[in-house]
DNA sequence: TAGTGGTCTAGACCACGTG
DNA sequence: ACGTGGTCTAGACCACTAC
């Protein structure tokens, strides 16, 4: 049964086809991890050409949200921990190789937003929000503290023991237990020093010059889901992007 | 007369093309802002179908080498104003909108390299090197004090004045006078207390938290061009970066 | 009107992974 | 052997720019 993605909107025939995938995606219809049509199948569906529909899924491609694996198929991206490592965690040994930080909860309360929060995540001021605090080592020292606030709206029923027990990645637990996606962040970085609170749980005395990322993360549909304020201790270790 | 780029390397002929072109570019063969054939002209030239040939030139335009215009044809991008303030200079406003900064010269030094510079120019310990000293301001503050480290071997006969009058920006001028394009950079950055050196530049107390960018630049061969440490004054601004 | 890049087709064949 | 994505062809027509 052929689908028709045709130009009701103007836009060319492949942003149709990437569209629908999308929505299909946004949906949860189809799931990470899980295996698309083949592009024959797609093509037919769409009734598009073999060569239109690759190039739907190029973009797709390219932004991490589908992976093809010649052979196999094209998948749906997941949040595996290589990945997060690779794409959304940038503190890196000042000497020495990239590793995967040991995270420590430090405490889960329930708040309200204040007005950075508010602004982030395009919520009223004093809505009610999750803010959840983690501490993370490296080689056995704590480097990180992130503070993460989350609108209590979009993740109902969330509760401290799955921020504690959970193996994976906390945005492995925002997209298998409440189907969010993150797909994009924005990082705002200031030097600034350390407050009391923080310097005691990074283990150096307050006043000490320390790294803030104020990361805001979007899902598939562009709206902001966290917004996590890293507190990083930079006496070893730095920030590491690389641009272009 | 057409040109065999055929696989006697292996690879898919689209990279072929890829490299032929990339060689034209490196080589200064084909010059920033100029307009390089049509499509149909160097599929010709090659002996590849347009599909092919479009797509050797897809990822060089995604990589920012080559710029389409429809109607117009394809450019070979440059460094221009908006170019590097978007790419490459990511200071913006804690509140407000980006622009572009002023640049005054402090100082213009011939200089060894010392093992930071050494390192990540990959250059010996002691090699000759320039050793420039600009102050960034934003709507009147100084916001940055920038450290230029370049190899003297590379950027023969490179004076003072140069660098004081040149219009554009710096790596503009490596571009118009050396014919060295910045293709791609690296960034670590830490909070580290200001120097003596450095607050009186930046116009606040030694000590006080400010941010150091370390940044090394790569050509389109991918060699180290030059190391730039910026220290930026975060009370009033912060670095910003979008991911993925 | 002529020339450019942008989209689209309807195939063919190759390289890879799996049973 | 079969199905998948990867490459490649040889066109056609559209949208945009410039003259």
């Amino acid at each position: 049964m052929p689908i028709n993605v045709n130009n009701l909107d103007g836009g060319p025939l492949y942003k149709g086809v990437q569209r629908a995938l999308m929505e299909q995606l946004a949906t949860g219809d189809l799931k990470p991890g899980q295996l698309i049509p083949s592009e024959r199948q797609l093509a037919t569906e769409y009734s598009v050409s073999i060569g239109t529909l690759r190039k739907a899924i190029d973009e797709l491609v390219e932004n991490r949200i589908l992976i093809r694996q010649q052979g196999k198929g094209t998948y749906v991206a997941s949040h595996d921990r290589e990945r997060l490592l690779f794409y959304f965690f940038h503190i890196v040994p000042q000497k020495g190789v990239k590793s995967y930080p040991l995270v420590e909860s430090v405490f889960f309360h329930k708040a309200m937003a204040d007005v950075e929060v508010a602004t982030r995540l395009n919520i009223a001021l004093g809505t009610p929000i999750f803010h959840v605090r983690n501490k993370l080592s490296l080689l056995g020292d704590v480097v990180s503290v992130d503070d993460i606030s989350i609108d209590q709206a979009r993740f109902e029923k969330l509760s401290a023991a799955q921020f504690k027990e959970r193996p994976n990645t906390i945005y492995n637990l925002y997209q298998e237990a409440f189907g969010i996606t993150v797909v994009r962040t924005d990082e705002r970085l200031r030097a600034e020093p350390a407050s009391v609170e923080h310097a005691k749980l990074l283990q150096i005395t307050a006043g000490t010059p320390v790294l803030t990322i104020r990361r805001t993360a979007f899902d598939m549909r562009d709206e902001p889901v966290e917004l996590r304020i890293s507190t990083v201790n930079t006496a070893a270790h730095e920030y590491f992007a690389e641009i272009l």
